[in-house]
DNA sequence: TTAAACTGTAACAAAAATAATTACAATTAA
DNA sequence: TTAATTGTAATTATTTTTGTTACAGTTTAA
């Protein structure tokens, strides 16, 4: 993952966190990250596709915490944002003529699968609340 | 990490314990992995300086392992690639006037050090001989 | 009932990262 | 001394990521 989509989902809950269940603006929230207001929709519009945030259409509309920051774990946001693999992708196939090329592909994906358990885990035993508890 | 780098330089580390000691050519590998011989080149180097291969120059030469397969972590081959956080980089920097911009760096930059850690510690527990002895 | 403040999303443009290519000097074996 | 190889710089091409523009749809409230 060399995109920041991890980076400015986490951020969003931060602050829709700190908002305290009033709904902010995408235009605030894109404030505050310092990134375009367009992009924090489709982050917010992806974050709410998995169930950690809610909005409101319209004038004073905006978004806030679809449950409790207790209850978001730091793991679920890494899935509401993973697209490829830890460790990266190859954009082009090995060659299948070598046994080697043949078969890594497989067995990278394997050893990718048991990486990314890993990292959930830990990040699963992190809830949004205490992420932001250190925030003074 | 969006790159391929880690894949490409664990393929290159099956070839060469494949080749058992034999130096292997940057062309020869270019072509298993069905890259440019200038992008392996660059990896081997890099490879080099993390004192996993050594090569020889000229005729005949190539790369071999500078251990034994069984003692090469696969930990060793991720820190050899890292170069930016498991979790992605931002590019711009969040605005310190915002409570939450102002500190979401230092905080992010903790969590991403310890779920590195957790996924080099998931890697360290495998070596390339293990890598490579399901393959048929 | 209409204007203002929002979201949602598509289409396009710009910028950055990644990979490929070309070129050639340096090294070594035979 | 020639052929096969590495090492590396410079340039170009491709892909990914981010930003921008535009505008339709929704909602509030004057």
């Amino acid at each position: 993952m060399s995109n920041s989509r991890f980076a400015i989902s986490l951020h969003i809950l931060c602050l829709l966190k700190q908002g305290d269940g009033e709904a902010q603006s995408s235009e605030w929230i894109a404030g505050s990250i310092n990134i375009n207001p367009v992009l924090v929709r489709k982050e917010l519009s992806n974050l709410k596709k998995h169930g950690l945030v809610t909005n409101k259409e319209g004038k004073n509309g905006g978004s806030y915490l679809a449950k409790p920051a207790s209850k978001i774990y730091l793991s679920e946001v890494y899935k509401a944002v993973r697209q490829v693999s830890v460790l990266g992708t190859k954009r082009t196939d090995p060659n299948p003529k070598c046994k080697v090329g043949k078969q890594i592909n497989k067995h990278l994906d394997n050893l990718y699968s048991e990486v990314e358990e890993a990292l959930i885990k830990k990040l699963s035993k992190k809830t949004l609340a205490e992420f932001t508890a250190t925030f003074k």
